[in-house]
DNA sequence: TAGTGGTCTAGACCACGTA
DNA sequence: ACGTGGTCTAGACCACTAA
């Protein structure tokens, strides 16, 4: 009997994927060390290892050193998520991307802002609103250093959205990004035209240049909005 | 005056991400065809191969043969979230996870689920409340079709959560995953011990075992709870 | 059609961590 | 101590696609 081929690593990865799915290879199990399944496969180390890595990258199976790699027990799963603009979002839907800016101001930051940013002072407050066809999307509250997004103190923001103007013009190293329910505030639901108290998806992100916060926003999304992603 | 080296993807990345951030390269500009960066780092193409792509996955870059390499300009980031067990996310915590079932019953899927199942007829309906530190955490409604989990029938279900039985012993390729926020049915509310129609964060989640569907899941978390990621 | 990224190979050395 | 995965190299061929 001729060993099987497997000539490049998404047939590796396919392959590996369907020993691990028919239960030949069991969760807790040990596989075969790389040396051993290029040779079983017929291809380089090297493919074996690309398609091994992308696995482990997900949480399907669990490599380390000298240990060898094993079908993981407890598949922490990984998924990735697409965090598009809003516009992109809505656009992506086949519907009309609208923007109507709501406030504009400089202002101190609450406390909370100021922790979460890491600075306190005067900071750019902008607050919009996203529509869909019309329809009220997502409700936009943000705040600015224009310490660390220059040029922002200028910009009126009332054609543009300021998400798009600080992608364009303030380079970000890294975000945080926290997704929560929250209740309605009377000025979100004036925004999104629903009861004060109606449960929206909301999105806080924090963005920052190196160690430096650029801007934080608060998102609520208009209700049936859902966030989707795959394993 | 001699190149710099760069020896490992690692480095080879962070040159790269120096550059971005510090907008040598700017958004939307070309950067130079891998072999020349190779040569300008003193490594491999492979090695300059490894970093580009890690990032053009993460979608700081675009990459297309023949046009070569541009920095994004709208970056549409990719984020990855991590989806643990309940158990594991409270445990991660430094609380003591603790479960009770509700309720567990063989019952018809009402038309929601059996569409999102794609199958109809007698499912298995377990519905249990998660606790952190005794506190409730996590309201989870969960139907499995028994065909496509062998022994679940046979399961109880009152000491080992459903989702952790499933983990073991159903084998899932793949699955779905929502988001979104909702408002606590009197159902959920008297297991969270939060008033009926406060905002919840809900996720659902169907696992598939190929083209079929095993189990479809509502989470519905506490108030307070955040789903956290960065990019 | 030509330039670019995508990938494979064979061999090598290294880092890590278990035994 | 030594087996395993992690990575680098140099060269090669291929797939895609812009010009």
């Amino acid at each position: 009997m001729t060993a099987p081929q497997f000539n490049t690593w998404r047939e590796v990865q396919r392959e590996v994927l369907r020993r691990i799915h028919a239960r030949e290879w069991r969760p807790g199990d040990a596989i075969p060390n790389e040396a051993d399944l290029a040779d079983a496969f017929g291809c380089a180390r090297t493919t074996v290892n690309r398609a091994l890595r992308e696995l482990a990258e997900t949480g399907l199976i669990e490599r380390r050193r000298k240990a060898g790699t094993r079908v993981a027990l407890q598949p922490t799963r990984l998924a990735r998520l697409e965090i598009p603009l809003l516009r992109q979002e809505v656009e992506a839907r086949g519907q009309v991307h609208g923007y109507a800016l709501l406030r504009r101001e400089t202002a101190e930051a609450p406390p909370a802002v100021a922790a979460k940013m890491g600075v306190s002072g005067d900071f750019l407050h902008v607050q919009a609103t996203h529509f869909a066809d019309g329809t009220p999307f997502a409700h936009e509250d943000r705040w600015i250093d224009p310490a660390a997004a220059p040029g922002a103190a200028e910009e009126a923001f009332d054609r543009i959205s300021a998400n798009e103007w600080l992608l364009m013009h303030a380079p970000f190293t890294r975000g945080d990004i926290a997704f929560s329910a929250a209740e309605a505030t009377p000025q979100v639901a004036q925004a999104l035209q629903i009861p004060p108290g109606t449960a929206v998806f909301v999105t806080d992100r924090t963005t920052w240049d190196h160690d430096r916060a650029v801007t934080t926003v608060t998102q609520s999304f208009a209700p049936g909005y859902r966030l989707k992603t795959r394993i």
